[in-house]
DNA sequence: CTTGCTGCAAAGGTTTTGCATTGTT
DNA sequence: AACAATGCAAAACCTTTGCAGCAAG
């Protein structure tokens, strides 16, 4: 099937690879709904599940709710225990390191996510 | 608070032990529930939750669903976007480079997780 | 005997889906 | 003109919670 834009898709795009943090569908439609009032969860749910299917953004899960990334460049995830902040950790290496080992291993990887839980500096 | 040994968590904690897969809350509800049959979901989430929270077990989402693996050795769970399968990749090295890393970012890290999707050797 | 754990049932939160309509290509 | 995408509302799913009774330490 071919994808076709619209404005719905354009705007979470464009939210998506602005931002830093890693929203949840429903932070993604409460910022894009001030631009178009009349788009629904349904939609935004849409696009980002076909985004993540396409790999123009990354999608990773933490306690029964997704998060959604628009930087694919590799790097990491550190989740806290206590304030639930999530960090970006860029050590692309470890990446590669990890495609590679995957890869002689005769898995084809799509992509790959790495979350670390713990307790980030200003929660110890 | 102070922790019980009942005879569920105990059959819990010997199934996931015991296997190999990476069961969901429900799946780890089937197995126990034979030997139990008056055991409820909700115990098996409040153990799991218990379990993982005490550090005993590994619990990763997939597509707004838990895993639990009973395996606490360093590995790596690649998912098959085609069959749905997830396998193991024990390369203990990636994830001590991760610690690494990470704690000298001044994370505290607790558990690590890497999922790798892809396509399978089966599948493709 | 204290209080953590269980079973039950109900509720909460996230994500998906059917359908008629709209809008891209 | 095709058919992918949308809005709406309802449903599907997974997970958590309040409460009274049970049982481990």
């Amino acid at each position: 099937m071919k994808s076709r834009m619209t404005n719905q898709r354009l705007r979470i795009i464009e939210y998506l690879k602005k931002v830093k943090t890693h929203p949840t569908a429903e932070m993604v439609y409460n910022e894009v709904v001030k631009d178009l009032p009349s788009i629904t969860l349904a939609t935004v749910y849409r696009n980002l599940n076909h985004l993540a299917e396409q790999g123009e953004i990354n999608r990773f899960d933490v306690k029964c709710t997704s998060h959604f990334d628009g930087d694919m460049s590799f790097h990491q995830h550190c989740i806290c225990k206590k304030c639930g902040k999530i960090h970006d950790l860029f050590e692309p290496r470890i990446n590669q390191d990890t495609m590679k080992k995957v890869k002689s291993s005769n898995f084809e990887p799509k992509s790959i996510n790495i979350l670390i839980y713990g307790i980030c500096k200003k929660c110890k």
